[in-house]
DNA sequence: CGATCTATTTATAACCA
DNA sequence: TTGGTTATAAATAGATC
């Protein structure tokens, strides 16, 4: 028996997609899994599934929270520390590229950055068990995250006089 | 000769590893490609590489953009109408809900969290090229994310009576 | 459908230039 | 170190239950 070698093109058979589609997510996420654990690196992957329930898949809960932690390793006090000085960073860079984000304003990519950071809070979830609207608000009621925005209002409220 | 039967562990020896990570990162993202061409489903990957230059990878910044493309889509007016009523509407709402936000400053949760939408916004900046500043300042106009954030301080409002 | 079972195609670990 | 080469381990398309 000959097999096929695979055209990289979109498989139109509906049950034969499906099929590749289930077999090919669990080795995707096996790769992963395995990367992360042989070069103790971290990494994750998102795959958006139109069979399965919805939107989800990461190497899995537990790695999510693996891949999550270990980055930040600061204390306390150096974790505010640098994050004041970003704020004021932050806060020059935006009056400087102000004009060039006023073209991008109504791009597609706005569209594309609310949908990756829906992709991302819905990861959120999947790390503590919560709901989609849970996690979107502790995203939203972290620090930085609200610093941020803060700062982004401030300059848009100076910007209009 | 026989080969290893890849021992699921990390690899102690620091070439190897490299060695072994610099193949696997190509593997991983040349399956997470196939995937969506085959199965026409979106997906990315997201590698924290020490050795490469920094915490990057993604299918491809084409593939990237397709996994983000095809959301919302609301009219011009509409998009510029809203955003400018949420402006003046979230400055107040931050500035009563502040204090409610202080109890959460100090919960590891809240250090995943704000890692993990750095990352995403870092994942921003690789699909148009743009800065790591540049891209948090997108995503913070970006209209549902306003909304969003709207919704969580008018929530915890009436939560503080 | 979902689970199994091969025949083949792929991905790679160990080498080597 | 950065790439090829090759022997094996893995992944998986297609068929079957």
């Amino acid at each position: 028996m000959t097999r096929n070698k695979v055209k990289l093109e979109f498989i139109a058979n509906e049950t034969a997609r499906k099929s590749t589609f289930k077999k090919r997510k669990k080795g995707l996420l096996k790769k992963v899994e395995e990367l992360t654990t042989l070069c103790g690196v971290d990494a994750c992957a998102i795959i958006y599934s139109p069979y399965d329930g919805r939107t989800e898949a990461w190497p899995s809960p537990t790695g999510a929270r693996r891949v999550l932690g270990r980055f930040m390793s600061f204390s306390q006090e150096d974790q505010e520390k640098k994050m004041l000085d970003q704020e004021s960073y932050l806060k020059q860079r935006i009056a400087k590229t102000s004009s060039q984000l006023e073209k991008l304003k109504n791009d597609n990519r706005e569209k594309e950055i609310t949908e990756l950071m829906y992709d991302c809070i819905s990861g959120i979830s999947t790390v503590d068990n919560l709901t989609l609207e849970d996690a979107m608000d502790l995203s939203l009621v972290t620090n930085k995250g609200l610093e941020m925005i803060s700062q982004r209002i401030e300059f848009l409220q100076k910007k209009g006089h």
